[in-house]
DNA sequence: TCAGATAACTTGCAGATCGCAAGTAAGATT
DNA sequence: AATCTTACTTGCGATCTGCAAGTTATCTGA
């Protein structure tokens, strides 16, 4: 990922300098969605992704902002990842991919779910930013 | 690029499986905001796409049904591309991207605007499929 | 009508990035 | 002390990207 110049003033195009990527929201998602917080759940989530470019992403991410590492107070091996409120803030950007793939393409969303995401969007980023917020 | 295979039922996996790319989605940008759409167009959008790339993505994103090939009836020369239902469908998702990025890090967008699409969604994505039902 | 232009790609190639497997280093567990 | 766990890093072949230069079909102006 060759993106260490900025391309354009687009809104879009600087999102998509960021994590215009196959990886970097599937990061994002476990922080937000899943519990997922250690190098070790990121890898382990089921899609596969290599360890050195989960290395690279993690730290693109925390340069950016959006992702925060700690280390664990209670085991020194431990890296525990937050998502900053910066990085909150793409739920929504996630929540409409949801609803989009959900309508559009064959899902493993829950149909209930994504309704309610859709129909009660403000409640639905509620109850996320609830979550967040004990971090 | 290779995401011929669907690696999980996730949608969000899904989705960047179609679209997580630096190109792909500047392609619908311009496709729904500017009103680019044609090759040459794309091409010259300013975020220097390589045109074998490009041409890489306009048939990918054909194949995912989200674009739509036309020959120009005009000029035989001539290739229109344009947002399918399932195309336009991805502008609450790109409306979120601006958003978002207008917020968090230093655009381009003029700050009206982007008030205008975060407070009145509803009346900005109505103006947005206007637009795009004249297609 | 025919010699350019033009539009939409394709090709070739070097360099960057990726996926995979195998390390490594530091800290925890037994 | 030996082993396990965790978070990475390294090496390498395969793939993808960016860049420049074609190619093909169509249009346009003299």
């Amino acid at each position: 990922m060759t993106r260490d110049v900025r391309r354009s003033g687009c809104p879009i195009g600087i999102a998509l300098d960021l994590f215009g990527d196959r990886w970097s929201l599937l990061v994002v998602r476990d922080l937000l969605f899943k519990d997922r917080r250690t190098f070790g759940e990121f890898a382990d989530s089921g899609e596969g992704i290599a360890t050195n470019v989960l290395a690279d992403r993690l730290s693109r991410l925390e340069l950016a902002g959006i992702v925060e590492r700690r280390a664990d107070a209670a085991d020194g091996r431990r890296a525990v990842y937050h998502l900053t409120e910066k990085g909150f803030a793409l739920a929504p950007v996630l929540v409409e991919m949801v609803i989009w793939a959900a309508r559009h393409e064959d899902t493993d969303a829950p149909p209930a779910e994504v309704r309610e995401m859709e129909r009660h969007r403000a409640r639905f980023m509620a109850s996320l930013r609830k979550r967040w917020s004990r971090r």
